[in-house]
DNA sequence: TTGTACGCGTTATCAC
DNA sequence: GTGATAACGCGTACAA
């Protein structure tokens, strides 16, 4: 180990050790090539002896950017999100810049600031994944900041000039009753995400409700709206909207859930009532999360991740 | 909204604007009880129309901090890490410190990247969960900066200043193996976490696998290694574990996995075999992971999250 | 090739 | 009460 002084050291006193100045240690940092050998060599001998590493605060200020790129998810406990963030770190792996996550806990308030703390600190690029920060905050900083890039992973942004990754999710919507229906349930269900509040904007809130309205239309099934429940994107938010579903006088045979965390939670409660699944009521999740594989009957959907999430990346 | 300049204003358009010094604009951001309402007031207003935001990066460098702490996760695709994560960030709602997360991938290289990181940016303290930044990094950083708080989860800095919270691991892992003995099991076999690199140097890692040993002496069962298998902390992991252990000549009837992500990767190989769980095979996990209540019977432990961690925050 | 002086945006410390 | 001004640590023209 070095000799390790209390205070951290600062490029001044690296030249003052090398004998050199500042502009020289600068110029070794930044590998410039024109620096002698036997120079470059000494100072860099001072760098390794006082441990010296740049104050990224003070380079950050005078860069004016921070090589780093800002993800704001609203719910760090869906196994959805982190997949998504897992592969958009490997999809910047190389590049020099890291990647900070910022939880909102589902909740605007945090979200709004989490996004503001995100853009003071000048990050380089912001990652959006579901809903936690309002339209008008982005569009605002979109319109101000046309140079940072915004990407929003499920949710439209329609008049900020933000970069989309959607995912079709009222084809997926459509399909997934479909299958249901095909399979001879007549009783449909769906439980959708939250239509007010956070998580009311996403688009796949709107998106996989309408596939799944299309998809009984097609299949001559009747639309009850005690059919439907909605709750927090989340597993007991999938769990208290299955409760629901069960105390209505005529309980679906098969349920279409919003994601598969809250399909997860619906599954919980039918086994809870002593209910077969998928004999009693099938049912249908949203996302493919690796833990979907865990439990009986589960459809896969979505197929985005690494490969657009590589492209926005680039900018 | 504002009249959207098209670069972000600074404390001397602000002074300029409402035809003040920039040190009094500076006094009305900080709250300075000292400035006449009526000047407040018009630098309020100034502030509000050019929508201005102190410039973080130049405002830490100044304070020499962030206001933010970082948390160095090994798998932020871990249920257990997020849902610590998630309890942190409870325990610090109200301060007005950020949370950073950043994810090593199950990467020593990347953690320690991201710890320096973290470092550089003089983050006001440092949460390390799961095992992805070495010991000698740690420590360096503790002796030099002795001032700024580092806490462990489930991982033992030995030497280091560092604030260690720690299940009892050991007692756990004799409790799990001792309530499969007394459910009549005698082949009771473990998937345990990396013996080498990263996740290796884990304080649950050997505890854990400690407590199995102990608990099969006091039962009087045999050790036999071919009982035991190692493999990645996650699901993956613990399912390429799982079918070693089947391969043997004698397969387990019993297993304890090192935590409910190698648990579940189990299961699942199990299933594919036909086995029934925890008819043929029982299967204990550790954590306590929210989706560990949607399988058969997974044992719960740990209890630290928010309170031990809310004491971290303090400091 | 190396040294110097200035700017990045804030905050804090004095004079006025 | 308010306004200059000096740091904070780094990058970089520009001058030597």
């Amino acid at each position: 180990m070095p000799a390790t002084p209390n205070k951290r050291a600062t490029v001044r006193e690296v030249a003052a050790d090398a004998g050199v100045s500042i502009a020289t240690v600068s110029a070794v940092m930044n590998g410039a090539a024109w620096v002698p050998p036997d120079t470059r060599h000494r100072v860099t001998e001072s760098i390794r002896r006082l441990d010296y590493r740049p104050n990224r605060m003070a380079r950050n200020l005078k860069l004016q950017h921070s090589a780093t790129v800002g993800v704001v998810v609203s719910d760090v406990t869906n196994p959805f999100f982190t997949e998504v963030f897992r592969s958009f770190g490997h999809a910047v792996r190389g590049s020099d810049l890291s990647l900070m996550l910022v939880d909102s806990d589902q909740n605007y308030e945090i979200g709004e600031a989490n996004f503001r703390a995100l853009v003071d600190m000048r990050v380089d690029g912001i990652l959006l994944m579901g809903d936690s920060v309002s339209e008008t905050t982005v569009t605002a900083f979109v319109h101000r900041e046309p140079h940072t890039p915004v990407v929003a992973v499920e949710r439209d942004y329609a008049r900020a000039g933000v970069v989309r990754l959607l995912i079709d999710s009222g084809r997926a919507g459509y399909e997934a009753t479909m299958h249901l229906a095909y399979g001879g349930r007549r009783r449909i269900g769906m439980i959708r995400g939250p239509s007010t509040g956070p998580g009311s904007t996403d688009y796949g809130s709107v998106r996989r409700f309408e596939g799944y309205l299309e998809s009984l239309n097609a299949a001559g099934l009747p639309y009850l709206s005690e059919r439907v429940a909605e709750g927090e994107p989340t597993f007991e938010g999938g769990a208290a909207a299955m409760r629901r579903l069960l105390e209505g006088p005529e309980p679906p045979d098969a349920v279409f859930a919003h994601n598969d965390l809250m399909a997860l939670g619906a599954m919980q409660v039918l086994r809870e009532h002593g209910l077969g699944v998928p004999d009693d009521v099938a049912v249908v999740g949203f996302d493919d999360i690796p833990m979907a594989g865990m439990v009986s009957p589960s459809l896969s959907t979505m197929a985005m991740p690494t490969a657009g999430l590589g492209r926005a990346a680039a900018a």
